[in-house]
DNA sequence: GTGATGACGATAT
DNA sequence: TATATCGCCATCA
């Protein structure tokens, strides 16, 4: 690469920031996460990102981060118990209600303050006329 | 520098 | 709805 694009470790520093905003009895997808993040970011990225977290678990809710699918890709790690002791509610199949807990992202003004972007509208969960309006 | 892997996403069947 | 295949980009061997 011939690119040593921004400190490796920024990057991923970035992707812990963005999880961070999600708020206890919500949830985020990789992709949302990727998207929020920006600069090329991708879901994939994001997973290896929080596999990487090590010490920094405790500090970073990894948890409220599941899959498009909304089901919990770890196992072992106690994921789906945390959600559920902050109110998350799951489906007979055991996948997220994505309709009631999905996170529509950052604040614009908090993404503009820190270089990040905001998720675009998702059709069929729109939560309303909020900010249709830029 | 190349190839394989992955806590994924989207589309096609 | 579930399974199969391809694409995506960074990290590791």
């Amino acid at each position: 690469m011939s690119t040593p694009p921004r400190d490796e470790r920024e990057y991923f520093e970035r992707i812990y920031t963005a999880v961070e905003q999600v708020p206890p009895g919500q949830v985020a997808t990789y992709g949302d996460i990727a998207t929020i993040v920006g600069d090329g970011c991708d879901a994939r990225i994001v997973g290896h990102a929080l596999g990487a977290l090590g010490a920094r678990s405790a500090t970073v809710p990894w948890q409220r981060v599941i899959n498009r699918n909304g089901g919990i890709s770890t196992s072992g790690y106690g994921q789906r118990e945390a959600l559920a002791a902050e109110g998350v509610t799951f489906d007979e199949r055991g996948h997220v209600r994505m309709d009631a807990h999905h996170w529509q992202g950052p604040s614009e003004q908090w993404a503009r303050a820190h270089g990040f972007q905001t998720l675009p509208a998702r059709p069929g969960s729109v939560p309303d006329a909020q900010l249709r309006l830029f």
